[in-house]
DNA sequence: GAATAAAGTTCCGTGTTTCGGAAGTCGGCA
DNA sequence: TGCCGACTTCCGAAACACGGAACTTTATTC
C-alpha cells in the first residue's frame, strides 16, 4: 500500500514482514519485504530492537519477533488453551506424588490458577481454575512475579497484602526479597502461608519472551513434607521445561 | 520509567497498558497508567486505531487490542495448542459424515494442514498434518485466503499456479474470482482440483482480529456427493463457531 | 432540569525527530 | 589482494511530535 498511515504504519510493515516468516528475516530482506530504503529501514529496526519489539538472533542478523510483543501474545492466549496442551503433563505429576498438580497464568496484571489435576481420592481442591493466587502467598504467583521487570512489579505491589495466615508475608520489602530469592533458586514454595496447614511448590514455565506461566503441587503440608523439596523441585522443573516447549511449538508431538 | 526509548517506547506503554487490562481500558485510564497527558494520549490512541494495533470497542469508548496485533498472535500460536483444542470437534465431525476432517492455520504466508482426524477405516490419508495446502486449489486454504487483505493476498500469488488435475485453477484472475465468491458465500469447497477424485469442503474459523484458522472434511468425490452441499457446509459452519469460540476464549470450557 | 464535575477532543507555536540519498565500513570469498 | 554484497553512518531539509490550555461532550448530583 502506498498510504503510509503515518510513522507508526511503517513500524507495523516491518513488524508485519518478521512475523510472517516463522524463521526470522534478515536485514536486507526486511527492507525488500517492505521496500524501505535501506537506511530507513536500518534506523527502524534500531527502534524497534531498542523497545523490544524485535529481537536479534544468531549471529545478530536474523530477526525475530522481541520479548515485548510476545509478551502482549502471551497476555492474550486464552487459559483453555494452555490448559487443554497442560493436562497429559499434570496427569503424570498427580500420578508420581498423589497430590493436586495445577497450572497458573499472568492474566493481566494478576496471576490466576487455568488448570488443575487432583488425585482420585480427594475430596476437595486448593486451587479451582480461575482463582486469584496472592502474589505475596501463593508460589505459583512468586515464580511468575519473580520474572516481571520492575515496573511491573511495583504496580502490582501497590494492591495490599492481605494476611491469610500468621505465616502470611505481608511487607512490600520481605515480598520483593522472597522474589528475589525465588529468581536465584528457579523455583518458589508457600508453606503454610495461604491456608493454615497446606503447601505448595511451584516452577516457572520457560517460554521465548518471559515468564508468563507456572507449574506447581499443592496439598496438606505434612504429607507433601515426606518428599523431599530437591525431588519435588527436579519434578517439577521437568514438568515445566516439557511445558515451556510445547507452548513455543518446539514439542515432539507427543 | 522515565527512560522513554523514543517514540515507540511511548507506544508500547500505551500497548502495555491496554494489554494488561482483560476487559479494556477506556481513554482516561490510559492517560492514567501510562502518565501521558491527556493530549498526547490522544494523539497517540489516534495513531495506534489507525493502524489498527487498538480498536475502540462497545461505545467508541473502551480500547481493546486490535486486528492488527492479534494477528500477529495467531501468526505465533504453535499449531500444537489449536491441534489440542480442535480435536473433539473434529472427531464429532468424522463421527457423523465417516470422513476425514482437519483444521488448516495461516502459518507465515501459507496454509498448512496442522490437526486431522480420519475415520477408522480409512486407510490413508489426504491431508498429512504440516501440509502446505495451495491457495488455488484447496478448500481450506481458499476459505483462509478469501479474507486476508489485498496486499497480503498479491504477494502471496506471486507464487506460480500449479496444475495438479484438469480441474485446477490456474490463472490469477479466476483465483481471485473463487476468493471473492467464498468471500460471499462463507465457505469454500475443491472438487478434484488437487488430486483427482478427491473433493474437499471447507468454513473458516471466525476469532476476533480475521481469519487464520479453517476446519474442513476431505473424501473421496463419489463418497461426499451424497451429502447435500447445504448439509456438509451447515455442520462445518457449526464446528467452526465453536472453534472460534474455544480459539478466544469465549468457549463453555466443556 | 439546571448546575457541576468528569471525560474526551482540538488547537497551535516550539523544537525535536524523521526522512532518505549517498558515502563509508565490514566480512566473506576467490 | 581486490571484489562484491550486506550492513551502517551521516546530514541538511522538511515534517511531525510535543503538551499546555481552551473547548465540547457526557455523566452525576441535587
Amino acid at each position: 500500500m502506498t498510504a503510509d498511515k503515518g510513522i507508526l504504519g511503517r513500524y507495523a510493515r516491518v513488524l508485519d514482514a518478521v512475523a510472517e516468516s516463522p524463521d526470522g528475516l534478515a536485514f536486507a530482506e526486511i527492507a525488500r519485504k517492505t521496500g524501505l530504503p535501506q537506511g530507513t529501514a536500518h534506523r527502524l529496526i534500531g527502534a524497534l530492537l531498542r523497545v523490544g519489539y524485535i529481537n536479534a538472533s544468531q549471529n545478530r542478523r536474523i530477526y525475530v519477533l522481541g520479548h515485548r510483543l510476545l509478551r502482549l501474545l502471551h497476555l492474550r492466549t486464552p487459559r483453555e488453551l494452555v490448559a487443554e496442551l497442560a493436562r497429559p503433563v499434570l496427569k503424570s505429576l498427580v500420578e508420581r506424588f498423589a497430590e493436586t498438580a495445577f497450572v497458573a497464568k499472568l492474566e493481566g496484571d494478576e496471576v490466576e490458577s487455568i488448570a488443575m489435576v487432583l488425585p482420585e481420592f480427594e475430596r476437595h481442591s486448593y486451587v479451582q481454575p480461575g482463582r486469584v493466587m496472592p502474589l505475596h502467598a501463593a508460589a505459583s504467583a512468586k515464580a511468575i512475579f519473580a520474572f516481571q521487570d520492575k515496573e511491573f512489579l511495583g504496580q502490582a505491589l501497590q494492591r495490599p497484602l492481605v494476611t491469610f495466615t500468621p505465616k502470611s508475608i505481608t511487607s512490600k520489602k520481605k515480598v520483593l526479597a522472597e522474589l528475589a530469592q525465588v529468581r536465584k533458586a528457579g523455583y518458589a514454595a508457600c508453606l503454610d502461608e495461604l491456608d493454615p496447614g497446606v503447601s505448595s511448590y511451584a516452577c516457572p514455565i520457560p517460554v521465548p519472551g518471559g515468564i508468563f506461566y507456572s507449574v506447581g503441587l499443592v496439598g496438606v503440608s505434612q504429607r507433601l513434607e515426606q518428599y523431599s523439596t530437591a525431588t519435588l523441585v527436579a519434578a517439577l522443573r521437568e514438568a515445566a521445561n516439557a511445558l515451556g516447549e510445547r507452548l513455543s511449538g518446539r514439542a515432539a508431538t507427543r
